[in-house]
DNA sequence: CTTTTCACCTGAACGC
DNA sequence: TGCGTTCAGGTGAAAA
């Protein structure tokens, strides 16, 4: 379940291993990994044909690579157009060397021109990923591909606003939970990494949003920033066998978790037994002795002329 | 406009 | 053994 750390993983194996290639064929296995390209799977092959792509940039769980201009000096201007991938839930960007067998669900195969290290292979097993080619939003360096434009910045982004944030979240009508995991508000994280957070900064998922004071917003996003760093530091990790790095190799971290997967364990900071609750069609994990839920309060109402009362 | 729900997908694990 | 059910969960369209 790529997450962040996960992408930003692949993102420097892109770096190292495909920037700069020349795109020499493109094979798509499977038309619904990129459904995503609205010009359907030929024009998506034909449009990367004979094209070098740039170094890899990321946002959140996003991935792409801007296509370099052709007839001009490299690095004039900004990219046009750019090559977006989403892993999705079980989305591998691996490098094989030609003629390894394909993979069972090897969706996409790009070939480059050159000898180098092996072709680009899109394995997906769910198909919730994809890859597609769009046009960039002007006047973005980066090759910021336009259907991006409403994915918040990540907290590991050095542009990231760190004042708007707590504000931005204490004005959403919502638990703690849910707001951690709206791509609008914050980007990069997911289940693992929200119930992480959580448990660092001592809060349950069902927090309203409104209860939280900014000081308190500001340690749970400093919490969001430990565990991405110590994940990012651990080579991406992600215990699910599903997931697999550009390279191919597996990053497996579950030691270092202190909440996800760990119901009915001793929480390793009190010692009480964790828990999992259905949440949203998903799992919460959590700690009942240092992660209090919130004291059920009466509903609340507005009404017009009166100010905020209680039912 | 804001917030919530649900479809999309496959395969491992589990219960009977 | 085999069959049906549950679970995993990011995204965005649709609903509320």
């Amino acid at each position: 379940m790529p997450e962040l750390p996960e992408v930003e993983v692949v993102r420097r194996g892109l770096e190292r291993w495909v920037s700069g290639r020349t795109v020499a064929a493109v094979e798509v296995l499977h038309p619904r990994a990129v459904r995503r390209h609205e010009s359907g799977p030929r024009d998506f092959a034909d449009r990367l044909l004979g094209r070098r792509l740039a170094v890899p940039r990321r946002r959140g769980k996003y991935l792409w690579l801007p296509i370099e201009e052709t007839g001009t000096p490299r690095g004039a201007g900004s990219p046009t157009l750019s090559l977006l991938a989403h892993l999705g839930m079980s989305g591998q960007l691996l490098i094989q060397p030609a003629g390894t067998p394909d993979e069972r669900h090897l969706r996409v195969r790009i070939s480059f021109t050159d000898e180098g290290p092996g072709e680009l292979r899109f394995v997906d097993q769910r198909t919730f990923g994809g890859l597609s080619l769009h046009p960039c939003l002007p006047g973005e360096a980066d090759g910021l591909p336009d259907v991006m434009a409403h994915i918040a910045r990540d907290p590991l982004d050095p542009a990231f606003d760190e004042d708007a944030f707590p504000t931005a979240l204490r004005s959403r009508r919502t638990t703690v939970k849910r707001a951690l995991l709206d791509q609008t508000l914050i980007s990069g994280v997911g289940n693992i990494y929200a119930d992480e957070a959580l448990w660092l900064a001592r809060l349950h998922y069902e927090r309203p949003t409104a209860t939280l004071t900014r000081p308190r917003v500001s340690e749970l996003l400093a919490g969001v920033r430990e565990v991405m760093a110590a994940a990012l530091q651990a080579g991406g990790t992600s215990f699910d066998s599903l997931y697999v790095n550009v390279n191919g190799e597996s990053g497996y971290f579950e030691r270092s978790l202190n909440a996800y997967g760990r119901a009915g364990l001793p929480c390793r900071r009190c010692a009480a037994t964790m828990r999992r609750d259905p949440w949203m069609n998903r799992s919460s994990y959590w700690c009942p002795g240092c992660q209090r839920p919130p004291r059920a309060r009466p509903a609340v109402t507005r009404r017009p002329g009166t100010g905020i009362r209680s039912a």
